[in-house]
Parts: C-alpha cells; structure tokens; sequence
RNA sequence: GCGCGCUUAGCUCAGUUGGUAGAGCAUCUCAUUGACGUUGAGAGGGUCAUAGGUUCAAGUCCUAUAGCGCGCACCA
C-alpha cells in the first residue's frame, strides 16, 4: 500500500496534478480517446455545448451547478464508451460586458462613453475580457471539468464572427431580418434598445390623473403619465361605448401645457370601457399599444421624449425637463386651469433594463427586426414561431422538469418580432453598409467607395443562438458538425430559458433544418441561505473558495445531493463542509482494504464468492441496476445520495466491519472471497462515483489492483 | 387577468408506478489509541399547510382554500 494513504486525503494537493494529467493524456478529446482504443471509432455520439460563461467577471455558484451537472453527464459518458465531446466558452455578452467596463472607467476616471471613445473603449473592453476569460478558464478547471479546451470557442472571435455575419446575411435574404421605423424599449442609462426580455418589471405605484385637453374638449381621459400628453394625436375609445359614439371621427386642435396638438377621436376595440374614463389618450410615439392604434387608424406620430429622457416637444413648460419634472409640470398646469378632476393611486409597474436598472422608456427607432411570423418557403411555409413550436411539442426535444415545455409554449405564443440592433460598441457588428440612398447587406464589406457600416451591434443572444453549431465550424460543412449536431443535452438555467434556449432552437431549426440538442436539462436558482438572490453584495458563496477550503469533490456533492432539476437552492457553507467528510471517508475506506488485501489483485472472472459474500454482491448488483436507471433519467441529485449512503453505511459501516472478523478468523476460503469482495466493490464503486467525486476516485484509483487498469475517466462503466 | 411551483423533523431538502414517514446538518446519550485528526452505536424530534373526495390503502391521485415564491400578459 502507498504511503499517501497513510496521511488523511489533501484535495488541495491532489486536484491540480490530476486534472493536468488528465489534460496531458487527451482524455477529454475524443479523437485521442478513440485513437488510445478507449473509445471504439463507430461508437455513438454523445456531445454537449457549455454555456458559455459571460466574461463579465468571474464563475458564481450558479455555475459550479452547472459545470458539475454537465461535467457529470460528460463522464458518465465517456465511461460508457460514447464518443463524448464537451465544448468549453465564454460569451461577450455585449451590454452586460460593456456597461460594466463603463462603470468602472466612470468610477477611476469620471469619463463617460463618449469621452474615451469607440475604439478605446473597445480596447479596454478587450483587455477586461481577456482578464475575465483567463481567470474563468482557470475557475473551470479547478471545477473538474473534462471540457475539450482544443475546440474553446469565445461567442466574438472571428469563426463566430462568420457564422453571426452568414446568419444575418440569409435572415435578411429570406426576409425575416428587416429594418424599421417602430416604437422600442430604450433604456436611457444604457444608450440602447433593448429586446422585450431584457425588461425586468417591478412593482411600483402610481397616480392615476383623469382630465380634458381643455374646456372645450368633450371627453375626459385617465393616465399615469400625463407628460406625455403633449404627444397625444388620438383619443381611442370602444366601438360599442354609447357615451362616445357622437365623437368618433371629430378633430380638435388644442394648446395644451404650452404645446399645440391635434387629436382625432377614433373608435378601436383595444380599449377597455370598464377602465378610467373610458377613453385613452393615443401616444403613438411612446407606448406599444398606442402605436399599434394609431397604426390602424392612421394617426401621426409626434416623439416628444428623446433618448436621455428629456422632454424634446417645443413647449416653454417642458422643454429639455426630466419626466418626473415634466409630470409636475403638466399635473400643475392642469390643476392651474382647472381640468384636473381626479387623482388616484393606482399600482403600476415600472420597466426596467435588466442590465442597467435604467427606466425604460417606449421610443420611436429605425432598427432591425427578426420577423418571427413571415411564412417560411424554405421551410414549409412555418414561420419561426412554428418552427421553435414544433421543435418541442413535436420534434423531440424534450425540456427537464417537463413543466417548462409549458412556459415555453405560452412564451412563444406572446412572442413579438425580435429587435435585434444594440447602440452599444461591444459586440458584432450589424453586417450592413450604406452609401446615400444604397443599402448593402452582406457577409463582406462591399466593394467600391464611399460605403460605411452600421454603427449599431448585434443582441448577445443572437451570437448565442448559433452557439451549438457554430462551436462546430458552421457555416463550413466540418465533420465535427456532421458528427455532433444536433448535439444530445443542453445544460442551463431555467432563467434564460427564452433568451438562449428558444434562441437556439428559432436559429438551428431556421438556419440547419434540424433541432440544436435533444433534451434541455434546466437547473434551478441558486440562493443565498436566507433565500435572496445571490450577489456579491449579500456575501454569496465563491464557489472556487469553497474549492480551496474543502475540496471541490466535496463542493460537487454538495451542488447534486439533493437537488432535482427546475428547483431553487438555499446554498450555506455548511452544506458544503457537510461533504468534505465524504473524500477523505472514501480514502480511508481504501487505506483499509489495500492494507487487508496485500498481495490480492482483483480476479476477473472469480465466482467463488461464500454464500454470506455472493448474497452482498447481489446487493450491490441491485444498486449499480437502480444507478443505471437513474443516470438515464437525469436523476443525477438520487444517485449521488445512494451512492454516498451505499459507500458509507453499508459498505464502511457494515461490510469493512464484518470484514475485520472473517479476514481475522474465517477459513482460506472465506479470506479469499473476501478480498476479491473487497477490492471488486470498492473499485466499483469508484466508478461509479467518478463522475460526482472524480479527483478523489482517480487518485484512488491508481493505486488499486486491478489489472490491464486505465485512468479512471475513461475505465468502462460497471454493469449490473 | 392567465399559468406554474412550493408548503414533509429545529434547519436544508429527498420521497421514482399509491403499500407502515427518510437523509444530511443541528441536539442529546454512550463508546472509541480505532481503516477514520474528518469515528462508531443509539435517542429524541413530523396529525406530511388546511378542508373535502377517490381507494382495501393517500405525503403521493382529484377538487377547493390559505400562505410564500415565480413566469407571462396588462399597465390609459
């Protein structure tokens, strides 16, 4: 027996020296796997993108989960002979990368965007993220994860580049990718558009004013933004509503707050009669359902907000005031003319930009769209709604836990085209040059003088929705793509759900006719211990300093046992240090055996088992049956638990315990049926506990007896 | 408004097709130079949110209610 097992397990010591073994020996690559005769050539495919962290800082517990899960199904795997390819990456993330970058140029130096200037700005975006990237890459590895680093992937270096250009480039040619004058989500801190799902609503509360124009106008309205009323070109009442019907169609002209503006009465069923007075005062420029009114009834549009939140209209009242000012001053107006007839409070939702915090404010903007209801010819005359639709109620991706397929059903069906142009640096740039009247839209810069591209960049996701094929070269025709897309599960949190799981599957389905992944195994929510979402600013677990205190098998277990998929997670350190006991429970479990099998190496085919031995064998056959099982479920949280539970209690508890009398008293017979039991269990259950534990089983593991012995990654899983 | 989830031991949570309530942590008692610096044996602790229903049998299935949480929509 070595003399490493006579000191309790370091896990500190240990991890780095195996995982860079592991790297050096290609064991995560599976063209090496194959050519070491680990792997068979024909064998069946089993792939599997990461999710590519954002280089915004560094890896949370959020992704220890992840990692885990995935590096879990990866192993599992590889043991059970797949042809196994796990791809690691990290993601630009656009907005999020470049506000925080912004953030800390304005903390140092007090310089906003504009002052330091594109091409610094990026600069230092870049150098930020190369940062990032280093020290997550470095995160990832200290997590375990048996990712094939030869195929990394960034979703901004130039392959991905490609795919995003070619992407564009054949959306705009099928006419799902357009440009248009519409009203958008402006976020005011970040200087950008941002799409309907990066709005996070908070509830607030608000007033509800109800007023006339003027004395001469016939119909009072209701509003909790009475500063926009000087955009009003409408006022939208119900077909049915008696108390209008003399109105409809008449046209006032009015000076109101200091402005003057025209109002025509129209008649549209979007209004509710029930709510306020009855009739809404039409801001085509700055709300989304007014747009839609005034598109149907053909009322002009009068922005009179800009992009700073400012008041633009041409009134001395309001010129150039901030909203909440703006408010005042109208409600003062009115109330000052005598037209305020009601306040009340009403509660109210506040829009905000999920990145920024800034408040959202509707605005008109010429930007580009993704279409998602034009009728595909190429695909069957299905719209990208229909094919993201089908993929799941239909061909066979199947999402974990089964409720979410649900929530992506009832996402799909509220689903508005997809603004996909950012007026931040930070990301790809829209593949689009203009020159006067002329507008090029292509993979490559057109040829000729005088063009000049888009300013504006792409949504992150959009570079994400290619994710699991353009890791595999596309839009080249690579074997890597032929062999490994569709890829089998993809692993992420319920959270983003709509921003990159049905992403993937509107850009695979569009762009390759076929499904991105198989299953969608979605993790839940990790939290802090009190249940509020971990920050920073709460004191949230670092994962990786829990990774240096006990161990990161032991921060493994404690992100599994325990936690099925689609469900939150109250983390506490002292879960984590309740599962540090379990390596050194494991080495400890080996000190024993080793030492009370000296000499016995394991029998393969040995089947003189006693009657006492060959009954616990078939017990611990039932456990690697029920494993089985298990694993192919996705039940990764009951596994871990069996096994640790199998390990501790009936293996160290009860079966080394009785050992010490039969090894001490018993026959030759029942000595050597013993041992075999012994060293046949315990390597077993190495295995088997590999993919959840795999520092301390591979350490273990080299010094078992066991012949023709491999490296415990890519040993072949037991059978029952 | 529509939809979803959760409610089980002091805490965090399991409980697969219905078949006598489980784990880890915490608490208490005893043992312990032991393979175990990170040990073992044992104990206490639950009317499984509430009320109905189905069933020979319900933590599990159905209905309703409450509390907590979440998603989507609305938000004049």
């Amino acid at each position: 027996m070595d003399a490493k097992f006579l000191k309790p397990y370091n896990p500190t010591e240990t991890e780095p020296k195996i995982y860079e073994k592991w790297v050096a020996d290609g064991f995560f690559k599976p063209e090496t796997c194959v050519e070491k005769g680990m792997t068979k050539a024909d064998a069946p495919v089993f792939s599997i993108v990461q999710p590519p962290p954002n280089v915004t800082g560094t890896l949370h517990m959020g992704h220890a989960l992840a990692t885990t899960l995935e590096d879990i199904m990866t192993r599992y795997h590889r043991m059970k002979g797949f042809r196994t390819l796990w791809i690691p990456g990290t993601d630009h993330a656009a907005i999020a990368t470049q506000s925080k970058v912004e953030g800390i140029i304005y903390k140092e130096e007090g310089k906003r965007r504009q002052d330091v200037g594109r091409e610094e700005l990026l600069k230092r975006i870049d150098a930020y993220a190369k940062q990032s990237h280093d020290a997550i890459v470095g995160q990832v590895k200290r997590l375990g994860a048996s990712v094939n680093w030869s195929r990394e992937a960034f979703t901004l270096d130039e392959k991905r580049n490609l795919a995003v250009r070619t992407a564009f480039k054949a959306m705009h040619d099928d006419g799902l990718i357009y440009r248009g004058y519409r009203v958008v989500n402006w976020d005011p801190k970040g200087q950008t558009t941002i799409s309907d799902d990066e709005i996070v609503y908070t509830e607030g509360s608000g007033t509800l004013y109800t007023f006339k124009y003027s004395k001469d106008f016939p119909i009072s309205i209701a509003t909790t933004r009475p500063e926009t009323k000087v955009g009003d070109t409408g006022v939208a009442v119900h077909p049915d509503d008696a108390r209008y019907k003399q109105f409809v169609g008449k046209e006032y002209a009015i000076d109101f707050a200091g402005a003057k503006i025209k109002v025509k009465i129209v008649a549209d069923e979007a209004v509710d009669p029930a709510f306020g007075t009855g009739a809404v005062g039409v801001t085509p420029a700055h709300s989304f359902t007014d747009w839609e009114i005034a598109q149907r009834h053909d009322l002009p549009i009068v922005p009179v907000i800009n992009e700073y939140a400012k008041m633009s209209v041409d009134s001395p009242l309001l010129k150039d005031k901030k909203i909440a000012d703006a408010r005042a001053a109208v409600v003062e107006w009115l109330t000052a003319q005598g037209l305020l007839e009601k306040s009340e409070p009403i509660p109210q939702n506040i829009a905000t930009a999920e990145r920024t915090g800034g408040v959202v404010e509707p605005l008109p903007k010429l930007q580009w769209f993704v279409d998602v209801n034009k009728k595909l010819e190429k695909r069957g005359g299905k719209s990208l709604k229909d094919l993201m639709r089908e993929a799941v109620s239909e061909k066979g991706i199947a999402i974990i836990p089964e409720r979410f397929e649900k929530v992506y059903a009832h996402w799909i069906e509220n689903l508005r085209d997809w603004c996909i142009s950012r007026q931040i640096w930070y990301g790809h740039r829209v593949p689009v040059w203009y020159r006067s009247e002329e507008i090029f839209v292509g993979i490559e810069a057109p040829t000729g003088e005088g063009w000049k591209q888009d300013e504006d960049t792409l949504d992150t996701w959009f570079s994400s929705g290619l994710w699991t094929f353009s890791v595999l070269g596309w839009p080249e025709k690579t074997t890597d793509l032929a062999t490994y897309h569709p890829t089998n599960v993809l692993e992420t949190g319920y959270d983003i759900i709509f921003f990159w799981v049905a992403r993937m599957i509107l850009m695979s389905t569009y762009l390759l006719g076929e499904i991105p992944f198989k299953t969608a195994y979605l993790h839940g929510l990790m939290r802090n211990a009190d249940g509020s979402k971990m920050s920073k600013s709460k004191g949230a677990i670092d994962p990786i300093e829990m990774c240096a205190k006990y161990g990161t098998d032991a921060l493994r277990m404690s992100v599994i046992v325990g936690i099925g998929p689609g469900s939150d997670t109250k983390m506490s350190e002292d879960k984590i240090r309740a599962y540090k006991n379990f390596a050194n429970k494991l080495w400890n479990i080996t000190r024993f055996v080793l030492s009370s099998t000296e000499g016995e190496q394991v029998e393969k085919d040995f089947a003189s088992y006693s009657a006492d031995d060959a009954k616990l064998v078939g017990e611990f056959r039932a456990i690697v049956a029920e494993v089985a099982k298990e694993m192919e479920e996705f039940k990764f949280y009951l596994v871990a638990e069996k096994l640790y539970a199998y390990a501790w209690h009936e293996f160290a508890d009860i079966i080394l315990e009785q050992s010490k009398d039969i090894l001490a008293k018993g026959s030759d017979a029942d000595k050597k049926s013993r041992k075999q039991l012994l060293l046949r269990i315990l390597a077993d259950v190495l295995k088997l506990l590999h993919p959840f534990v795999p520092f301390v089983t591979e350490e273990i593991w080299a010094d078992m007896p066991v012949p023709e012995k491999r490296s415990l990654i890519v040993e072949s899983w037991p059978t029952s």
